[in-house]
DNA sequence: AGTATATCCTAACGAACGTTAGTTAGTGAC
DNA sequence: GTCACTAACTAACGTTCGTTAGGATATACT
């Protein structure tokens, strides 16, 4: 146990619906554990192997090579963080700083939830080669466009003030997937408190008015 | 050139005061760029060699081993953008805004002109091993501290208010770490664009008063 | 009982890895 | 001319890598 880890959590779990049954998912879920701790390039099949309780030639019966492995912890990753933040948001209501609220807590609680999926997926996704790629960048490009639309929104209705729009989306992702890196449960914060202030700086940083929900013109207030 | 790249930055290049001279210096920005974009695990010393135009024996001319070549990189960067936050916080006023905007101007402006730097450093640090990492967790620990003590003094002073101040703390460490990701010389938005528009972001996040530098509602200065 | 199938194994392949030993070419001093 | 020094080289070391071939064992069906 170093000081010196690459996140804070220790515990790798995957979602029952995407954990296959039998070996595979301890396969599946020890490579989680291995490329989250240790990266993609330096975990090797044998480390995975051992770390799943089979020999490193019986990986092969369950996935075609390493990169495989690789390509289904990130579209998982990818399509559980879109799943959850997609839902949140239909589940909230029609005002920009609503769906906001519900984006970023939404987009915490997977980061707080799963820290070894979303480092995996973001930080070895550039490992991956186009073919195998192309699905996770897909939905990858639709959580941005989605977090993209509602500041949008909250823009033409006047909600919201930002100088260059992108930048804020920038600063809310950036600032949510960091989390994943020094979160830990037993942490002096709790999953749900980070969520809920994480939400509240989202919202600080658009400059959400206070003003009730009804229709606005352009016209910003201070 | 693929659409997948681990940053958007192409070129390394180091300060000319933490550049070695000679093939040393050659050998170190190569290992930059190489590190960078493809992590620490996956380049080899021979990728580093030819890219610095040498064969992979030479490389042990100037450094002892692979590993020291990065301890090298993560001191290098993490002692640049403590360097570049505190001479900015020094040179601003007594006023925590001031300094808050003074500090992440400087983070950002380092996140902008360093990607690569910041990405190894921050990366691969978990790679090094106690005794070559001691040198640079120390720099880490005070560019966080210093950003703490400034939002520390600001909510003293009632000029800023926060939940939990550490997640301010994370969170406005976190948006401007991701900068170096993304952000790309050509881009749409210049560096200084960027240094100012987080700059007022994390204002925002501390929820900083309008008021005068004056003394506060609740408390006093020292 | 005999066969098919699934699962995991042992053993090893060729390639690439970080690193080292020993050598060669170029330079300036005497 | 030769000596000492520097900086680069060629070649190879032992190890580990991702991966594969082929055999063993257990269960399921006929």
């Amino acid at each position: 146990m170093t000081i010196n880890r690459r996140l804070a959590a220790t515990t790798a779990h995957l979602l029952p619906e995407h954990k296959p049954p039998g070996s595979t998912g301890r396969v599946l879920e020890a490579a989680l554990k291995m490329f989250a701790e240790h990266g993609y390039a330096a975990a090797s099949m044998r480390d995975l192997a051992s770390a799943a309780g089979v020999k490193p030639a019986t990986i092969y019966a369950h996935y075609p090579s390493k990169e495989h492995i690789l390509a289904e912890l990130c579209r998982i990753g990818h399509e559980e963080q879109y799943r959850a933040v997609r839902t949140a948001v239909l589940g909230s209501g029609a005002d920009p700083r609503d769906q906001i609220v519900a984006y970023v807590r939404a987009h915490v609680g997977f980061h707080t939830t799963y820290p070894m999926l979303a480092v995996v997926a973001n930080s070895e996704l550039h490992v991956l080669g186009e073919t195998l790629g192309a699905a996770t960048f897909v939905i990858r490009r639709q959580s941005e466009d989605l977090l993209t639309d509602i500041i949008q929104r909250g823009l033409d209705a006047g909600i919201f003030d930002v100088p260059v729009p992108w930048l804020a989306v920038a600063a809310i992702g950036g600032m949510g997937l960091r989390v994943a890196y020094w979160f830990a449960p037993d942490y002096h914060v709790t999953a749900a408190q980070v969520a809920d202030v994480y939400a509240g700086f989202a919202l600080r940083i658009l400059a959400a008015s206070d003003k009730p929900a009804g229709r606005s013109a352009s016209k910003s207030r201070k």
